[in-house]
DNA sequence: CACCGTCAAGTCGCA
DNA sequence: TGCGACTTGACGGTG
């Protein structure tokens, strides 16, 4: 059982993927970019090597305009050897990687513009797969497309366009009901019909259900049935809803009561479960940790050196709580952990305890900071203080300085990261 | 350096 | 028929 997620990361250096525009997107800027991405994506898999994070999502925004005709370069080619040593990277530590072509990637459109494009964005992919070299366990994500007033003649659209696919496409493809159109039942009808694995979303189950009668184990039972020995271990998603978003809009944070809940209720040990949330490898780390059968109270040190600072900029009393909390070495107090956790940093920004915070992560460089730097400092503070600045003006300073002065442990702190 | 409109993709609801 | 909303993170121009 993995659990994994998606694309990008919260709180991990040199991690981040760029882009241009189109008209900005010639041969020598494609070529930049790519290299940069990669880079980015060999940084992101050691995160996940040093994290024991076996499950991840790679971003359809590695390679810019990766399946548009803007972009010609032969990229498998040139970075060939870039891509087989991530791959190698990713085969050696067990990770298992997929990709998910996004909403604007419809294979069942009537226009045959947008069919010939969603093609080309699915060989895309494959392509990135194969250039790392992983095998058909690591998957193509595809939710089914749009209904266009008859569902029927669309879906049949869709296993006719399935047909016409490249092998190496077709061996990585799986489905996924979504939010808005295609329920659990519909794709599953489609994934028996034609062998095409499927995934279950229990968020889009949640917000778009096929029968409201029928529990996740009940769908997860049904779809198991659609993966074979070639499609690895079944994976689905799982997310929760944001309560200030539009339905259908993911979580800030995972919210683990709900999610233990959850995994209670399934035979989760058999799953792959794909998270969809705004922080990322951050929920990533706290999913595992609860199901961890290893309990192992450093687990959690480590983890509260990365948070403390967040979490006394938002509470010193939950601060409080959690130190006393890991004081006892024999016990793994993993659930009352994250809920103090996601208690303190739902809590509004309080000035005092947002400055006794900065004042702390100061201390690093109290002794090192340049003369010019240290009034810097105190300027921000009293700025801030006076309302005339924002917090997140002085923490940017404090970031660079931990840049400069190389403050691992700082930088390796979800301080600045959490806004 | 902070801020905010724009980009890129396709569908769908509503004038 | 055509336009805006929907979605997402990064770009790119402004102040």
């Amino acid at each position: 059982m993995s659990i994994g997620y998606a694309c990008l990361t919260i709180g991990v250096e040199n991690a981040g993927f760029r882009s241009c525009m189109i008209k900005n997107a010639d041969e020598e800027k494609l070529k930049e970019l790519i290299a940069h991405n990669l880079k980015s994506l060999e940084n992101i898999i050691d995160y996940n090597i040093r994290n024991n994070i076996k499950l991840f999502r790679i971003s359809s925004d590695l390679i810019p305009f990766g399946s548009n005709s803007i972009n010609d370069v032969p990229w498998w080619d040139i970075f060939e050897s870039r891509l087989k040593d991530i791959g190698n990277k990713i085969i050696e530590n067990s990770i298992r990687v997929s990709m998910h072509p996004g909403q604007y990637t419809v294979l069942n459109s009537p226009k045959e513009e947008v069919v010939k494009n969603a093609i080309d964005d699915l060989n895309y992919h494959a392509q990135v797969l194969e250039s790392l070299g992983v095998d058909s366990r690591h998957k193509i994500i595809l939710h089914i497309g749009g209904v266009y007033n008859d569902k029927f003649l669309a879906s049949k659209r869709f296993i006719c366009n399935y047909e016409k696919l490249n092998e190496s496409v077709k061996k990585r493809l799986v489905i996924e009901n979504d939010h808005k159109s295609y329920n659990i039942q519909d794709v599953l009808n489609i994934g028996k019909s034609q062998n095409i694995p499927v995934v279950f979303d229990s968020f889009h189950n949640q917000v778009n259900p096929s029968n409201n009668n029928k529990c996740n184990l009940y769908w997860i039972e049904q779809c198991e049935k659609t993966w074979n020995i070639n499609d690895g271990k079944q994976k689905i998603h799982y997310s929760q809803q944001n309560p200030l978003k539009n339905i259908g809009s993911h979580s800030a944070t995972i919210k683990i009561n709900d999610f233990v809940d959850f995994y209670n209720s399934i035979n989760g040990e058999q799953l792959d479960i794909m998270l969809e949330v705004k922080d990322k490898n951050l929920s990533a780390v706290k999913c595992i940790n609860c199901i961890s059968t290893e309990k192992n109270i450093t687990f959690l040190e480590n983890e509260w050196s990365k948070y403390k600072y967040s979490i006394l900029e938002k509470s010193h009393a939950d601060y409080l709580k959690i130190r006393k909390l890991l004081k006892n070495k024999d016990e793994y107090p993993v659930i009352e952990f994250y809920n103090i956790l996601e208690h303190a940093l739902q809590e509004p920004e309080k000035a005092g305890n947002a400055v006794n915070a900065a004042q702390h992560v100061w201390g690093y460089f109290k002794n090192t900071a340049t003369k010019i730097e240290k009034e810097t400092f105190i300027k921000s503070i009293n700025a801030y203080e006076e309302n005339r600045i924002q917090l997140s003006s002085i923490k940017n300073k404090l970031k660079k300085m931990a840049i400069k002065y190389d403050e691992k442990y700082l930088l390796s702190s979800y301080y600045f990261a959490i806004k």
